[in-house]
DNA sequence: GGCGGCTGCAGTGTATACAAATATCAGTCC
DNA sequence: GGACTGATATTTGTATACACTGCAGCCGCC
């Protein structure tokens, strides 16, 4: 426990680094794979994340984890509660909402931009991912699906060509992701199948209105089946549970 | 130098802190002691920000004055290049033009939103708001100007009701302020002093068409203001100079 | 005289040490 | 038996130490 060289990492069973080249600064690859846990559904709204605990399954001292933390809390993908830690977030049903809003603002211009320069290469790689994506349905991998769905609509963001509207995307697709872990109902699917389908199929017909209107129900849709009703969800559900048991 | 506790910051003649009551973590006061002056354009673009100058402007370590940059750089406000430094982001044109259509998108979704809901008080305090323009305009005050100017912008966003988009907005405001100060040609007043009088007006009549239409134009103006043509203007400018003498 | 490498310095990148705050738990008192 | 209080332990917040990188100036070399 005392030093620890870099590049041990890799041994201590951590999954989901990807070790690009050494290019990139180091609190850029744990933040990468705390968002691909987030956006997977394998990191829990309210999970606590302690920074010598992830210094460890990094590799890094706490001072790495810490710049990683910052970086999250500023997306609003975690909450650093002042010295008590860092938590996965849990957005309010206030802060779903504004968040689905966002979305909507956001991605029917996203589209109408797109449809006025949309090359056939790019229609031929939207439907590939849909591919990918039915694929993952037919697998029962609801993980693959609810990433690859969200990497459909940043695929969108990326090829009208805002970098701008597009990070600010990203990072509404990743707190969308836990807004469905908080208020999903059941294993209702995320995102009904055929909509994805639709809205590549109108934005080939260079038809901005519907494809504007489709992209709009879409999301509207996915957070209709969420239960975003105005009550508390998660953490208070885990200490009623906790409750439950102590009797 | 050795030891230094907390308090001791203010004695340093550092105007621009506001000293909010402990209640915030310190490297928010850092934040935005240079949002504001970045806000006020007292921070030029490409200015290098030294972590141990700024440390000892602000009373700090470097620990805490890397958290604040950190944080600043995921808002794109500074740049890290590794091993150099901090700097105030010199956006690009393409940047530049990202940042305004990016406003346009969310700042005309916000208004329609604010006109379906808008009270009489909250018109007052906007106009407040434009009154003191005015008088920063009269007294010739830029700084003041241009500062009220995103603050009017911000508040309509805040009076909509979307936590989100203000967020988002708050960003890409600060960004234009770097922009305009990149781009702007002249001494040319950046924002058409009517034009924000007029946005309320149409916002008092319920005119949601016409309140977006004005918004879009209103940013479409300050947008033409700027000298947005597709050259690099400042240190990438140097830099193609030397590639062509290096033929 | 100009150019290339070298060395010293300034500044960043990371780890660690220490202080402060909070959570945990045992013991005591009511 | 339950609640409170104190000590302890864990975890975060901040400062500092050290290693490494990039830059500048100098010197020697061509």
């Amino acid at each position: 426990m005392a030093t620890r060289k870099r590049g041990e990492a890799g041994d201590k069973g951590t999954a989901a680094i990807l070790p690009r080249r050494g290019k990139k600064v180091s609190s850029d690859q744990i933040v990468e794979s705390i968002l691909s846990a987030v956006a997977e559904h394998r990191l829990p709204p309210g999970t606590k994340l302690g920074e010598e605990h992830l210094g460890e399954i990094f590799g890094v001292s706490r001072t790495v984890i810490r710049q990683a933390l910052v970086r999250l809390a500023n997306d609003r993908i975690i909450t650093l509660e002042p010295n008590r830690g860092a938590f996965v977030a849990q957005p309010t049903v206030q802060e779903a909402r504004d968040v689905f809003e966002a979305r909507r603002v956001i991605e029917s211009a996203v589209v109408a931009r797109l449809v006025k320069a949309v090359e056939p290469a790019q229609l031929a790689e939207l439907r590939r991912l849909i591919e990918r994506e039915d694929e993952a349905r037919a697998a029962g991998d609801r993980r693959a699906l609810v990433k690859l769905s969200g990497e459909f609509h940043l695929l969108i963001a990326e090829m009208a060509g805002n970098g701008t509207l597009t990070a600010m995307l990203r990072e509404l697709v990743l707190r969308s992701s836990l807004v469905i872990m908080l208020y999903e109902i059941g294993n209702r699917p995320a995102c009904p199948p055929t909509e994805h389908r639709e809205l590549v199929d109108a934005i080939a017909a260079r038809d901005a209105t519907a494809a504007c209107r489709i992209m709009s129900e879409h999301l509207g849709h996915v957070e209709e089946s969420l239960n975003l009703i105005d009550e508390e969800p998660a953490l208070p559900d885990l200490r009623s549970v906790f409750v439950e048991l102590a009797r």
